[in-house]
DNA sequence: CTGTATCCTTAGGGATACTG
DNA sequence: CAGTATCCCTAAGGATACAG
C-alpha cells in the first residue's frame, strides 16, 4: 500500500490507481481492441501523446495491472499484457460502459467496444478469451 | 452530449464526467455515508476543499448527476440529492469497491463503504433504500 | 451554513525533437 | 519501433478570507 494515499476507503484507492483521464483508456485497448504495442496505444482516437504513454504504461505496470515483455519475433517491440488483476477490471469497465450507453446514447460506441446488453454467460467467454490471449492462468 | 469530447467512446465519454479524483468520492458519500449536506462533505477524510467541492457539486448538477434543494427546516441549508443518474452509478463503485478490496486488502473500509460481498439481494436492498432518501420514483 | 473570490503552487499534459 | 527529453502551458487544486 503507498502511505501518500489520502485515505483508506476502498473508492478513493482505486481512484488513485486508476482515477485519471487515460489509464483506463489503455486497459480498454488491452481488453477490447486487441492492442498490445506501444505505436498501437498511440493511434487511438483519443491521441494520447508518447510521453503520456509511457508514463501510463509505467504506472501501470508498477501497480501491477499490466506487464511487459519482448517481442519474440520482432526485437524492436514491446508487448503488454493484462494480468490478472488488470483483467479483474472488466466489470468496471462493463459497468461505465453500459451506464453511459443508457445515459448518453448518443456515443456511439467502437465496435471494439461493443459490450451493452451482452449476457453475463458472453462477458465469461470474452474473460475466458482475454485469459488465454494474455496468458494468465 | 457535449461537443469538446476526445471519442465517442463510452469509456471515454464516462471518464470526462466521472473521471477525476473527486467527483466519485461526493458519489460514494451520497450514496453510502448518508451525506447531503456541503459541509458533511467537506468534513470526509480525504479534505476536499469548498471550492474544489462547489465546483465538483455544480458539474455533478450540470450532468444531472444530483440535485439540489433547500432544506425546508433549515434555511441555510441545501440538500443534496442523487437522480436515478447518479444512483445508476452503483454498479460501478460497488465492483471499484470490490476490486479494490480484493488486491488492495490493506485499505480498511470506512463502515459507510462496507459492500465486500454484498449479495445482490442485499444490493438491490440498498438500492431501494437510497431510491425513498433520494426521492427517486 | 453555503458557498465565492483570490492567490498561488503544482501536476498534468500537448508538441516536438531526439536516442537506442 | 519504443520510448526519453525538453519545453511550455494550462487546468487542477490547496489555503485562506470573506460574503449572502
Amino acid at each position: 500500500m503507498r502511505d501518500d494515499q489520502r485515505s483508506t476507503c476502498p473508492i478513493s484507492t482505486a481512484l488513485e490507481i486508476i482515477g485519471d483521464r487515460w489509464t483506463l483508456l489503455v486497459v480498454r485497448d488491452l481488453m477490447f481492441a486487441g492492442k498490445r504495442h506501444f505505436r498501437e496505444f498511440l493511434q487511438s482516437e483519443e491521441g494520447i501523446s508518447s510521453n503520456v504513454l509511457a508514463d501510463r504504461l509505467n504506472t501501470l505496470m508498477e501497480n501491477g495491472l499490466i506487464t511487459r515483455r519482448d517481442d519474440p519475433s520482432h526485437a524492436q517491440k514491446a508487448i503488454y499484457s493484462l494480468t490478472r488483476k488488470g483483467l479483474d477490471l472488466l466489470p468496471l469497465v462493463v459497468a461505465m460502459s453500459e451506464w453511459t450507453q443508457k445515459y448518453h446514447p448518443g456515443t456511439r460506441r467502437p465496435e471494439a467496444v461493443d459490450l451493452i446488453q451482452r449476457t453475463p454467460k458472453e462477458l465469461a467467454q470474452l474473460e475466458a478469451q482475454l485469459k488465454q490471449l494474455h496468458g494468465i492462468r
